[in-house]
DNA sequence: ATTGACAGTTCTATTTTAGAACTATATGTT
DNA sequence: AACATATAGTTCTAAAATAGAACTGTCAAT
């Protein structure tokens, strides 16, 4: 599979993936949300090539997930920004702090701990439904198609080819 | 760097990005939550290569995300079954799934919608505070070094490569 | 005049992934 | 008996992505 194609599946999790699924990406972004914001920055923290850095960079701003604001004219200088699009992310930064504090500490336990300003305490994220406010688990949610679905409710068309991805919408 | 080392890093977030940071873990993860069981189901519902799905099956089942459970003796047959380690990353799969429908539909809508069977509607996950309920925000939200945190809160012991990477805890 | 900080770009070597074909075991079909 | 089908892989080569290092260009400071 050709990973622009993902972008473009009837899945909202495929095209998600397509955008931040691999690895530099994601490192990149939690450095973002460490208010990390220049190239070298990101270089030193990482130890990413400065290839890789530049061209992930470059896609993050062509989502519009971070802005490019100079700092500084000669030379001309800039620094990477979380949009809001890029902000959003949030909830998928945490739900994958979360689940390594959770599975994956050493007997040391958890190498950092988030303080909510609000209320002042040490908290973890608990996902909730926003109509009851509940928290959900996989086995208490109801998949159906939507609008934007591709295939009829029931069985997708097939494709020609046996190796063809089936259509699957998420 | 060699994505071994992820595993081991001081951040939980690098630590669960070594384990299910790839495209393809996470279309394969989708595809679990959706209920395949099967080799031939995962690869027919996704197009992935039978050998790279074998590999990625293998690193699921070793790292207890994955259980493969025999269905049929002669010729021997396996299912690969989410674990509860597995099923905690519900939150990361919902969480990916809900900014692809804010950020990344297009004109026809979602593809999937969410039903909670407990109230019964259709929702969006919320991601709140489990010590006072409130939504989190990027921006609400201080981190600080906890008991697994490798370096002194400031700055980190300086590795002699000039090209290594620092050490940064998340 | 030289050094250093910063933000890249360019190059080759290595590793991963894609794509297709092949193996193995058992059942069902002609 | 011979052949096709289903399932779950393994093996092979070609193409793509990544690693690692060196290089470019601009300006400030020494």
């Amino acid at each position: 599979m050709k990973w622009k194609e993902l972008e473009e599946e009837p899945c909202s999790m495929a095209r998600t993936i397509g955008v931040i699924g691999d690895r530099w990406t994601l490192l990149i972004l939690r450095e973002c949300f460490l208010r990390t914001r220049r190239f070298e920055g990101f270089q030193s923290a990482l130890g990413i090539t400065r290839h890789l850095l530049a061209e992930r960079l470059k896609k993050l701003v062509r989502q519009g997930i971070l802005r490019r604001i100079p700092y500084q004219e000669s030379p001309k200088r800039h620094e990477y920004i979380l949009t809001q699009k890029g902000l959003d992310l949030y909830p998928i930064m945490m739900a994958i702090v979360h689940w390594g504090d959770t599975h994956m500490v050493d007997e040391r336990g958890r190498p950092l701990l988030h303080q909510h300003r609000k209320c002042g305490k040490d908290f973890d994220p608990v996902m909730v439904c926003s109509e009851c406010g509940e928290p959900l688990s996989a086995k208490g949610v109801h998949t159906h198609p939507g609008p934007g679905a591709r295939s009829a409710p029931a069985a997708a068309a097939p494709t020609t080819s046996k190796t063809k991805a089936r259509s699957r919408a998420a």
